[in-house]
DNA sequence: TTGTACGCGTTATCAC
DNA sequence: GTGATAACGCGTACAA
């Protein structure tokens, strides 16, 4: 037994050639494949890892899941998907799970929320679970003592926000994400620091919106039921830019002829309906998360909780224009 | 120990109230949560699922997904996520993994390729996996020996080409998936067999395409390149179809108005846009082999391999209207 | 009603 | 260079 053992887990351990041969032929033609549980279960250490996201429907989040797949499943770890709708208690449940799979990290890919109760509980959670040697690592600036490999997102919104005034827009209507979340307040505090630096805090309007495609069209009907129509619309995200693309056209107002519209994120729909928009680097977020996890000891779990920030890159393409000489609305 | 088992598993065998809530409290003490590994290994069956898709990215196989882990994770269950990239050898290989840590199931959502040389291989390691108790669940129609969940195709084409006839065109054209797959041939076959019931065989017009965004621009590009336009374009999928209106857009071509579209899959993407299409059961069909997973016992893991059709439904929306009267192209 | 002992399938340690 | 044995943490048949 051990020494088939030796043979099949490519010890060091010397061997005779031909019993070597024999362990192997044989477990060829019996079609045996390790136990992973018992390995796991002896190891004290899986090869699994968690990806926990706000639901993988959304491509934000489907883009970081690939990433993490691709490092992940290259290295032989199997990735455990966990769609926890924005709920923290989920979150808190599902570190529990990762810990009873004994899995090697958790990736958290969704954004916080701001003063929310829940939060310390879940870093007692993600303590406990480092205490066992598994990995943590946030895509976002948490509070629940893990690294973070993450863009920034306030830098993010203050690139595109002074394109836009490169671009001779001076009103510029902000649509905000899902209230009291923290990346909400993150895109809009980019925005308005940037408007402020360019002395243009009374053409910042900041509209309640959300990151979805609905909230982006209503908030953008509010807008233009409040003339007059500002310069340009930046939208927290490239979901709610396309509602507001939408609703515009609805409106008959031309794009980018009458009005500029910017997002945040640049996912594939970005793409397609030609938006001006920033990258962040989402992929390479869940990349670079699988990666810390593979290399990093389990003993090292529990390491100082440093920060990795990626770059991003504004996009522009065809829903900005320089701003037309007009009589001002 | 045992005691301490038997209350927390929640066994039927008699257990004193003194003792269970001593024990109950104990646990909650020390923050026990018992080990899914040794039970797994124990037991001879974990908790773990499967998901097969080509790409998580692609919302077509997102929406599954969230299907599947809906029902998985309120089960208690923890889903697998793998990306296959169509590629019939890393299915084979990912069923030997779900062999590894004895998963309670696997789901197949990608379509399989016409005349696969590797397709028998894949049916081996199903079969083995069965023998095991491993359930296995295929979302389209192939052939490697399991339960097929998933809507009807062929069917779903028949019945958008059947509206956009009702709507007085005439003359369509049908921009195909991906060569050689099953899913293409399927949805192709359906477009031609509603067309030659019609007696409108002549009208059908094939154009390669894909089931991306850029493949259905490609075909829609050539497609204006070589007049007389067609009265409508069904393409492949939603994302194609995405694809063909911007091609259309930049021709200043207007949709409905000189030209209908449609799609299938019925995606978010296609209500953005308004694009007329085929809902297809996609979240259902995940939820539903999910179901059929964690309700079977092990045992029948090799049971019969019964077909499920689902049922779709035609989603009328903007872009496609009755064929305006005008001289024929 | 409670406790003991075994087996699940590995790997690591130690004798041979 | 090879083989026996303990241990990982659980559930369960069996004994008490």
């Amino acid at each position: 037994m051990s020494t088939a053992s030796r043979v099949l887990t490519g010890s060091s351990h010397p061997i005779s050639a031909k019993t070597r041969a024999k362990v192997i032929a044989v477990a060829e033609q019996l079609g045996y494949s390790p136990s992973a549980l018992a390995r796991a279960l002896v190891s004290r250490s899986s090869r699994l890892m968690g990806i926990l996201v706000s639901d993988i429907v959304n491509p934000y989040f489907s883009v970081i899941a690939r990433g993490v797949d691709d490092i992940a499943s290259r290295a032989g770890y199997v990735t455990m998907l966990c769609n926890v709708d924005r709920r923290t208690t989920t979150e808190i449940t599902r570190v529990q799970t990762m810990r009873d799979y004994r899995a090697a990290g958790v990736i958290f890919a969704g954004s916080g929320y701001v003063d929310d109760p829940q939060e310390p509980e879940l870093a007692k959670a993600v303590r406990h679970a480092q205490e066992q040697g598994i990995h943590a690592v946030s895509l976002t600036a948490r509070t629940i003592g893990c690294p973070v490999i993450a863009a920034d997102p306030q830098a993010a919104a203050y690139d595109i926000t002074d394109y836009l005034i490169s671009l001779g827009h001076r009103r510029i209507a902000f649509i905000e994400g899902p209230e009291d979340m923290v990346a909400t307040r993150q895109r809009r505090d980019g925005f308005l620091a940037c408007m402020s630096n360019a002395d243009l805090t009374e053409g910042a309007h900041l509209f309640p919106g959300g990151f979805d495609f609905e909230a982006g069209h209503a908030a953008t009907m509010r807008l233009i039921a409040r003339p007059p129509l500002p310069d340009a619309i930046i939208a927290a995200n490239d979901e709610a830019a396309v509602g507001a693309l939408n609703a515009l056209r609805q409106a008959h107002i031309n794009v980018p002829d009458e009005i500029s519209v910017a997002g945040i994120d640049d996912l594939r729909v970005a793409r397609f309906v030609g938006l001006t928009t920033v990258s962040l680097p989402l992929y390479e977020m869940g990349a670079m998360a699988a990666r810390h996890i593979i290399d990093t000891p389990p003993e090292a779990a529990t390491g100082a909780a440093e920060t990795t920030t990626l770059s991003h890159r504004l996009i522009p393409r065809e829903t900005t224009a320089r701003r037309a000489a007009r009589t001002s609305g």
